[in-house]
DNA sequence: TCCCAAAGTGACAAAACTGTAATAGAAATC
DNA sequence: GATTTCTATTACAGTTTTGTCACTTTGGGA
């Protein structure tokens, strides 16, 4: 069980985090200040640190150069659009970051995303014969070069970043066509499902990289 | 210095490569086979292999576990069309691979980017106020999003793996239109940086991500 | 079996993308 | 300063993307 320790000043979201966090099957270790965050890593391992950049003793860069220190993964909390905050972690070797407020859903797919890539350095990701170069922006299956309209790519790399879960429309939509909220309209994603699978199954009637999980949502096979 | 452990067969390739590689200011070793592959690797530390998969001896693969044990990153070189060989590298762990014939700058910029991403394994990658989420193949500046087409984000993705290098238009041109050699106009590249700019650049006029090098190419700041 | 909700399909118009051509501008060389 | 070369801009047409609609098919209960 990945072991994540959240470094947190609100006390508040420390037990909403927490709990929710718990729920998802992690195991979550809470610090509140730069102090006590940086005792539990010298304590103890961690695969994950979860930091609020804006803490109220000292900030939460130390607490991210510690963990980076400690060959920790660091994702970072930071308030919305203090960019400031964002290009600081990033420099300071974050993994990647997430605006409040968030939504949980999210959280768990960059914690999952982050988790995986742990130790991983790959430039291409692979599912069965479909190869995505990330690195160049392409995919390929068998040698043979498909080309996917942004929306597409993006809709493919979401499947990717969330192998072998299942994805609601909901998350999906939210995903792809969240800007401020004007979600488009639901069929929208049944129809750019239907345009990825036409460009990248073999089969389109036959799936088999993304599956559907009736009432539920799709997968994409691990 | 980098230090490259190349591991090959064909005594004329590693003298081309060798050579090559050296003038452009790596530390090459050569190894000729599976075994003095392995001694090497136990001998000295080494800061990427790049492997032949198909070596006479046994075969590539063995080489390539035997780097990802000493934590070596690894970008194997494969005979054109080999999928199953590139399927089998990347399972083993592999960084990143190239089809042989491939061309020498090509391999120079998947030896800097796996060289550039040891260690790192940020899901957004940072230039200035421009932040590139790889993973959801997004990209913003001061927190709005912008929207690049499928070719415009591949035409930044290859100045982010290539910071601070001079590209010239004609690597530009292979980097995102070669399939199968028919290139496209060269004037075609021209406009296609003058719409990224016009898209990234807070100031198109003036532009601060993508200079231009008059005469050599364009390059992205670092 | 029938019905209903969920998912898939085909078609459509507006918008954006893509590549090219013609022209304008800027920088280096003579 | 004139010339040449390289780069930038503008405009244009064909294509693709994008979002939506109406309609069909599918799968699971009642």
């Amino acid at each position: 069980m990945e072991n994540i320790l959240l470094v947190e000043d609100d006390a508040a979201l420390i037990r909403t985090l927490g709990s929710f966090l718990t729920g998802e099957g992690f195991q979550i270790v809470s610090a509140v200040g730069q102090r006590s965050a940086v005792q539990c890593m010298e304590a103890q391992n961690f695969d994950l640190a979860l930091v609020d950049i804006s803490l109220a003793d000292g900030n939460g860069f130390s607490v991210c150069a510690e963990a980076k220190e400690h060959g920790i993964p660091v994702i970072f909390l930071t308030a919305s659009g203090d960019e400031h905050s964002v290009v600081m972690g990033l420099d300071m070797g974050a993994d990647d970051y997430i605006a409040k407020p968030f939504r949980p859903r999210e959280l768990i797919s960059r914690i999952r995303s982050v988790l995986r890539r742990s130790g991983k350095r790959q430039a291409v990701a692979r599912v069965g014969s479909l190869l995505v170069d990330i690195d160049k922006g392409s995919v390929s299956r068998d040698g043979e070069e498909l080309f996917l309209s942004a929306l597409e790519y993006r809709l493919l790399l979401v499947f990717l970043n969330n192998r072998g879960q299942i994805l609601t429309r909901g998350k999906l939509l939210e995903e792809i066509w969240d800007c401020a909220g004007d979600y488009v309209s639901d069929n929208t994603l049944t129809v750019y499902i239907k345009r990825l699978r036409e460009k990248i199954e073999p089969d389109p009637q036959e799936p088999q990289f993304i599956r559907t999980v009736r009432g539920l949502g799709y997968r994409m096979e691990e």
